[in-house]
DNA sequence: ATTGTTGCAAAGTTTTTGCATTCTG
DNA sequence: CAGAATGCAAAAACTTTGCAACAAT
């Protein structure tokens, strides 16, 4: 069986019901190529397949799924939450192109490295790198950017 | 002169104009235990010097704040964005108490670590670890603790 | 049949914008 | 006085919510 049969069976288990819309929503996190969706990007998704659903059908969805621990939230920006399965790759980190926004991952974690803070007790954290992508740099001159720059 | 006056001057340098507005915001910021703020509370604090400033003459400071380098943005979360003074303390990140909210920060800085991953070039990053302060870990039991958890 | 889930429409938040008015230099 | 900056009101974008209708088990 594949991960959205699985995931479905963990739903199922735990008593919410596998709605046509909930089972859209997790194909398409479980497609290859989309492990880091926004909202709207899933919501456009599962059109497709589920034409009618409502957006705020997939916010419930993915505040369930982030409940019972399938997905993750990522807060790349303020414009929108990016969301993942949370088994995806594993823990990891990204790297965002300024330029074409192509998102690429990192196995490399810094809170290894975090000493003890001033007894400060780590659970979670967040590390992202902005820049460019090897193609951008490679493939197209980065003076006169005018893109999306901003975190110090 | 205090901070607030060598910024007042540069500002009036580049050409700007000193309103009481944009005095009061630059207070504010200048104000020891404010390092960080997000547009809300900046709009409460000057109310009390400058009552009836409005909310997009905040926003409209806080861009163009952020434009002559003298702020920096931290999006810590999806709520609001963080301001600072961009030369605060210089170059540092934030551990933030997920149960009194309280927020220090460390000069640890992970990006000296990450190798050169696939040709990707780094300009700016992000790192902010999520946990619980000395304080809170010393004073309180920590089970059943019902706060803002989420990012992983 | 029961109860969870959806759709719809409306509202909440943060942030942005146009325009007339006001203020700084 | 000129141009910059403000206030106001309206809107954009993302997200949440109440409620009645609907569908999964």
């Amino acid at each position: 069986m594949d991960r959205t049969q699985e995931l479905k069976e963990e739903l199922r288990k735990k008593g919410y019901k596998i709605t046509r819309q909930r089972e859209a929503i997790l194909e398409a996190f479980a497609v290859e190529d989309s492990h880091l969706l926004t909202a709207h990007e899933l919501f456009e998704k599962i059109q497709k397949s589920q034409a009618g659903t409502n957006f705020s059908t997939v916010y419930r969805n993915l505040e369930l799924l982030l409940q019972e621990g399938i997905i993750r939230k990522v807060e790349l920006n303020r414009e929108a939450a990016y969301y993942e399965l949370h088994d995806d790759k594993g823990h990891h980190h990204h790297l965002i192109c300024n330029r074409c926004g192509s998102i690429q991952t990192t196995d490399f974690c810094p809170l290894d490295r975090l000493k003890s803070e001033d007894g400060f007790i780590p659970v979670e954290h967040r590390f992202e790198i902005y820049g460019y992508c090897r193609d951008c740099v490679n493939s197209q001159n980065l003076k006169g950017k005018s893109d999306k720059d901003n975190n110090g």
